[in-house]
DNA sequence: AATCCTAGCGGCACTCCGTGCCACAGGTAA
DNA sequence: TTACCTGTGGCACGGAGTGCCGCTAGGATT
């Protein structure tokens, strides 16, 4: 029996560069498709292992734990975030590079609509997956922080700005996304983030400090466009600067 | 020797009510003991047990995991939180009744100096009670969102909104929390946190929308009076009324 | 005070995750 | 062909977490 259904001789398909990648892939696609099938919790990885036909030992040669499974390229997603923001132009507006950075988190998302879909599924069930993509998301977070805080160094509470303009950010991604994986992959998250990361601009990246500058918080409403209102407050603020 | 060891004859502590609360302490203690001496990956529960001088399965049934001995009555303190905002007063600024819980929060850690920086240690060092901390304090930020959404219910962008404000007061909690746990328990976390609110507050709490009228937010750091501000920025404004 | 009753404990056995170790196969280079 | 040498399978092990069961201490009942 065993025998019988091990049609398939040993391909060994780790052994090539090639090879390899196509293993982690079949590695991941069955351990999904079982997760999906029977629970998360209720599969081993042994059962992985043996739809696909290799060792348990070598499941964990690919991912580092059975978790892993679920977010397989997280740290190169998190070291390619990292490369580019550290690539960032320094004269653009600090927020302005960061969103960037988070339409480019999202793109990863876009990309592999079905598996998203499927990750989100089971992260919903999951607890202990939830918890691991909250973690993951921090990761993300951190590096936004720890950019913002370099930008900012130096103005007043650019600390506390940094870091909650960062999780501002990561809210409204977050928000766009669930709601594009909450519709199954049917709305518009690339304009809706866009507009979104504008809301967080208009919001936090606005400067706000606490030295012996005053700060002062206009709010009116009005027909006119906001770009005629900013050309005008600009005006104003430049001859206040001259004074 | 182990029958000498154990001079205590198999007290029973955990009978009673307050027995029972006696050796869960028991048990907190002597694991972030030996979590501290030893590490926490290094310790094993039998070790943290003997200690105690209880059966392995006893522990388990005090906390549900070897992590949650390091959080122990996180639910409890959720659920605290939770009830707070429930009974709040619908008339106070939504902000502003999330702030006051985030200070609760922070109440629940300065009420314990020597466990916080206990913990804070541990979650420092260990990767794994890092990711369970931060998933604890996403639960927190949900229930802030959630709280949020209903209040900006009906309201342009009122989801995010929500989802944005509630991660950035989670930010500022966050960030005085880390500078006190840092600084060893002594900076003025409760002055800085409502310092910090009141920064999210001035950001996020504004409004700012898209309806047929425009909001517009302007925040200018400067050195002129705000009188005199406000004098300049009226006089345009009246301007723009008459376009 | 003697007896019943039950909640809580100890301990055993088990599953499963994750890891160190080692023998071995299969591709590669000389 | 022969000698590597990388990746694999299998084994064994430790530790977390769980179901189960017998037992006992403490409280309730009379």
């Amino acid at each position: 029996m065993t025998e019988a259904a091990a049609s398939t001789p040993k391909p060994r398909v780790g052994r090539t560069a090639d090879g390899r990648r196509k293993l982690r892939s079949a590695l991941a696609v069955a351990a999904l498709d079982l997760f999906a099938a029977q629970g998360y919790e209720a599969t081993t990885v042994e059962e992985i292992v043996d739809v696909v036909g290799v060792g348990r030992r070598t499941f964990f040669r690919y991912f580092p734990s059975k978790e892993a499974v679920v977010f397989p390229d997280h740290r190169e997603r998190v070291t390619e975030v990292v490369e580019l923001l550290e690539a960032a132009d320094e004269t653009e507006a600090p927020l302005a590079a960061v969103g960037r950075t988070a339409e480019l988190v999202l793109e990863m998302y876009l990309a592999e609509p079905e598996i998203s879909l499927k990750r989100f599924e089971l992260t919903r069930q999951v607890p202990s997956l939830r918890d691991t993509e909250i973690a993951s998301i921090d990761r993300y977070q951190r590096v936004f922080a720890r950019y913002l805080r370099h930008r900012y160094a130096g103005q007043a509470d650019g600390e506390l700005r940094a870091a909650v303009a960062a999780s501002a950010v990561v809210a409204a991604h977050n928000h766009v996304l669930r709601e594009w994986l909450r519709s199954g992959g049917v709305t518009d998250a690339r304009t809706e983030l866009r507009q979104a990361l504008r809301f967080v601009t208009d919001t936090v990246g606005t400067a706000a400090g606490s030295d012996s500058e005053h700060v002062v918080v206009s709010v009116v409403r009005t027909e006119a466009s906001p770009a005629t209102v900013s050309s005008r407050i600009e005006g104003v603020l430049r001859e206040l600067s001259d004074e």
